[in-house]
DNA sequence: AGCACGCCGACT
DNA sequence: GTCGGCGTGCTC
């Protein structure tokens, strides 16, 4: 198998021509290629720059990852170079590639799913034959020894004379074009558009005109000519018969004249150009028929011209002058506080390495995060003496491309983006900073499974530059690092106490309410159900978070107790009141709520559960009157009456958070906080903790009351937050804690996925997989499972997973090596699993 | 990933 | 007889 390096490694045998052969990964699952460099190619190896290489008879966009000892058993040449610089950081392929090795997910996929600009780029292709060369025998049609543009020529054929080495090529990168639409020059319109048929008097006829036709005849005369025989008669105030006499009888004749301009061509012509026939056609009040028929009758051109630089978000403005007195470690930390006071001490620092000429680039987990880092970082880059880039897969394309193009130049040395910037081509990273390590939100959903501080990490262990990680609370892979933790900010937290309920449930008020489970009450607990009222009465808001999306039920069959299930993935399908649909949650697959229990044919069925749309019911009936709105992934009400201050509920899943909070809250209840904890997830406790955080921190300035319904009041990761401890406190007990459990950081994990259509062969590739693992002296201790999957079978595949376990890296790549061959079932490696050790 | 090749069951 | 399901192998 071919790999990537970044240093041409010395070569064992000698080759008979100094070929360079470079290693190119293309956005493909699959491991680099050698391709030897382009015929008379002498610079430097042009590492992380986009390379066109012949691919299945045609050409491909790959980027260069290193150079190669070659074996290949079939080398072609590069067919051009499209960059003048690195495209993508070398300092990314770096940890790109060893992120690669360990987890053997192919470069390719890291790189298609972290790049997220340029790979499908707009160039000139020009093609000639070499100078001498007949390329008679590939036929008729074939590139002289002049340029012409390589489009004319079917690729195959292409390739087949590249093959030959006897095609010269070049390739220019050109500027993304648009299409506007001008008006055509009234010259310019064919002429049959410009003419029309008029009418005009003559002097004298053949013959007498009677009294009416001498009538019609005059006014011709007097306000001729006219376009239509019919205006004529109609404004002469004659019938059409008359006109028709007086044209017969040779008084009148036709004549080409200039025809009127359509008003929609004068509104092109006035306006200048127009970007869309839809912009056009609203601004002349006619319908986009109307002007695309103009286009089809050359009143108007399109115009490709070089696309207009996109608008780029205005950076904020400079933080007030912090001192910068954070570590100055290959890793650091910086956790707790408020975002703000965070931003400004983070800012500092950023500002001292951008006034050195260096880059600086920020990381965040989703578009809230980024947004308020953008808010409080990107001030720090005029400071500093440059431009601020935000970079997400949120923009469009032509404001990636302007982006990307602002960092490859030096313009702009500080990015803030997603995931999809830790390849941006910045000159000289000073410093790497990940923004909420911990979250979720960087685990790569499809594809690679990356999780993106990894692939950080090794990048800035690579380039041995210093890296950061700055949020509300640590990861507890952080706490060992050298770091500053801001005071917890101040908050007001209650808790409603499911496993311990007073004895005497207060009734009052609420005794309307149809409760549930007990004294309690739930969804709602009395104590929520008063303070929701006291928000309403005060026209203030309150956000509700619940376990689950939608009405997130099961319907059972209440004499038989069957439950319908997925056909694609064995679990339960639920069930979505709103659009009377039974849904998977798996794989979205969707059904009408059957009319009979399949199994007994009982025509009953009963429902319940928690989740978003059941709670929004429920508080409807609590609050007649005050709006409730809905967020989770099925449904997004609209929210901007509530950001501009308006009252109201919102009833969502944790999917609320990554969105701006809202001004006006009073009140943030987690409905049932022991859903984040009964996760088989060693990491539950941990994300728990994060998210008692982030509540207290969501609002910019506020602190609403948090209210906590939950059956373990005396949660640690609770206390922790209750009892106004720092950020660093319970992550660091839970570092302890898992010590002891031989848990990351203090062991490396890694899945192995092993999955095939049919389940014996996926249970017999688990047990081929364990086997080959203790063969090569895997430890029972190592080895945790196989086990079928808790879903029995996903997408149509039978899962089965087994866990590998090992006290470091090296240990685990040398474990995982023993997966390199084929296996009779599909062997996929996760070495960041985030879904849980569920063995 | 995409695509060709090749093997078996269901119909124009 | 072919059409088309999908398992397997390959791309420098």
């Amino acid at each position: 198998m071919p790999s990537p390096q970044l240093a041409p490694p010395p070569s064992p045998t000698a080759t008979v021509w100094p070929i360079t052969v470079w290693a190119v990964a293309l956005p493909l699952p699959i491991p680099t290629y050698d391709f030897a460099a382009p015929h008379g190619y002498d610079g430097p190896l042009p590492l992380g720059y986009r390379v066109l290489v012949p691919w299945r008879g045609s050409l491909s966009v790959g980027i260069v990852t290193g150079a190669s000892a070659g074996g290949a058993h079939r080398l072609r040449e590069v067919a051009g170079v499209l960059d003048a610089g690195p495209w993508i950081h070398p300092g990314f392929l770096a940890g790109a590639a060893s992120l690669s090795a360990l987890s053997r997910v192919p470069i390719g996929l890291l790189l298609s799913d972290l790049t997220g600009v340029g790979l499908n780029p707009r160039y000139r292709h020009q093609v000639r034959a070499v100078a001498g060369a007949e390329l008679g025998m590939f036929g008729q049609g074939v590139p002289t020894a002049d340029w012409s543009d390589g489009a004319a020529y079917s690729p195959p054929l292409l390739d087949a004379i590249r093959e030959q080495g006897l095609l010269e090529e070049t390739f220019t990168l050109t500027p993304r074009m648009t299409t506007v639409y001008r008006a055509r020059p009234w010259e310019k319109v064919p002429a049959e558009q410009r003419v029309q048929a008029v009418w005009q008097a003559l002097e004298v006829g053949a013959a007498p005109l009677t009294i009416r036709q001498q009538i019609a005849w005059e006014w011709l005369k007097a306000h001729g000519p006219v376009d239509s025989l019919s205006a004529w008669a109609r404004q002469s105030g004659v019938g059409s018969t008359v006109v028709m006499a007086v044209l017969q009888r040779g008084w009148a004749q036709v004549q080409q004249g200039r025809s009127a301009p359509p008003p929609a061509w004068s509104v092109l012509r006035g306006a200048g150009e127009f970007a869309t026939q839809t912009a056009w056609a609203l601004a002349a009040g006619v319908s986009p028929s109307t002007v695309a028929g103009l286009i089809a009758r050359r009143w108007a051109d399109s115009v490709e011209i070089p696309a207009p630089p996109p608008a780029l978000a205005a950076p904020s403005r400079a933080p007030r002058n912090v001192a910068d007195d954070l570590p100055e470690e290959l890793v650091w930390r910086l956790h707790g506080g408020r975002d703000r006071e965070r931003y400004a001490r983070l800012a500092a620092r950023i500002r001292r390495r951008l006034e050195l000429g260096r880059g600086v680039l920020v990381i965040a987990p989703d578009a809230a995060t980024l947004r308020r880092a953008w808010e409080g970082l990107s001030g720090a880059a005029s400071q500093g003496g440059t431009e601020a880039v935000l970079f997400s897969g949120q923009l469009s394309e032509e404001a990636r491309e302007h982006t990307w193009t602002l960092i490859q130049s030096g313009a702009a040395r500080l990015v803030i983006g997603s995931g999809l910037a830790l390849g941006a081509p910045l000159d000289d990273i000073a410093l790497l900073v990940v923004l909420e390590e911990a979250s979720d939100g960087y685990k790569w959903p499809s594809g690679s499974g990356v999780f993106v501080p990894d692939l950080a990490a090794r990048m800035a262990t690579a380039l041995q530059t210093p890296i950061a990680y700055v949020g509300a609370a640590p990861a507890v892979e952080s706490v060992p690092y050298p770091g500053v933790v801001l005071a917890a900010p101040r908050s007001r937290i209650h808790t409603v106490d499911y496993a311990n309920p007073p004895r005497q449930p207060e009734m009052g008020p609420l005794s309307a309410v149809q409760l549930r489970q007990g004294d309690q009450g739930y969804p709602i607990s009395h104590d929520l159900a008063r303070l929701l009222r006291q928000v309403a009465e005060r026209g203030r808001q309150a956000v509700l978070l619940a376990p689950r999306r939608g009405y997130s039920a099961l319907i059972r069959c209440p004499s038989c107790e069957h439950t319908p299930q997925c056909r694609n993935c064995d679990i339960p399908l639920r069930l979505h009141q709103q659009t009377r649909q039974l849904m998977c949650h798996q794989c979205g697959y969707a059904q009408g709520i059957p009319e009979r229990c399949d199994v007994c044919g009982e025509m009953m069925w009963s429902a319940r559960g928690p989740g978003t749309e059941w709670i929004a019911a429920e508080v409807r009936t609590l609050l007649p009157g005050t709006p409730v709105y809905r967020f989770d992934r099925d449904q997004q009400d609209d929210l901007s009456p509530l950001m501009a201050g308006e009252a109201g509920v919102v009833v969502a899943t944790q999917a609320l958070l990554a969105r701006d909070a809202l001004p006006n809250l009073a009140l943030i209840g987690v409905t049932l906080a022991d859903t984040w904890l009964n996760l088989s997830d060693f990491r539950a406790s941990e994300r728990y903790h994060r998210l008692l955080r982030q509540l207290t921190s969501w609002h910019p300035e506020r602190a609403p009351l948090l209210l906590v319904q939950t059956f373990q009041a005396e949660h640690p990761a609770l206390r922790s937050v209750i009892d106004g401890h720092d950020a660093l406190a319970f992550p660091s007990a839970e570092y302890e804690l898992r010590r002891a459990l031989k848990y990351p950081p203090h062991a490396m994990l890694a899945q192995v996925l092993i999955t095939a259509r049919e389940q014996g062969r996926a249970s017999a590739g688990a047990d081929e997989v364990a086997q080959a693992l203790f063969a090569a002296g895997a430890t029972p201790q190592e080895v945790l499972g196989p086990a079928a999957s808790p879903v029995a079978r996903v997408k149509g595949l039978y899962p089965y997973h087994l866990m590998l376990r090992t006290r470091d890296e090296v240990r685990l790549a040398a474990l995982l090596n023993v997966l390199n061959r084929s296996w009779k079932a599909r062997v996929r490696v996760d070495v960041t699993p985030r879904g849980g050790i569920g063995v």
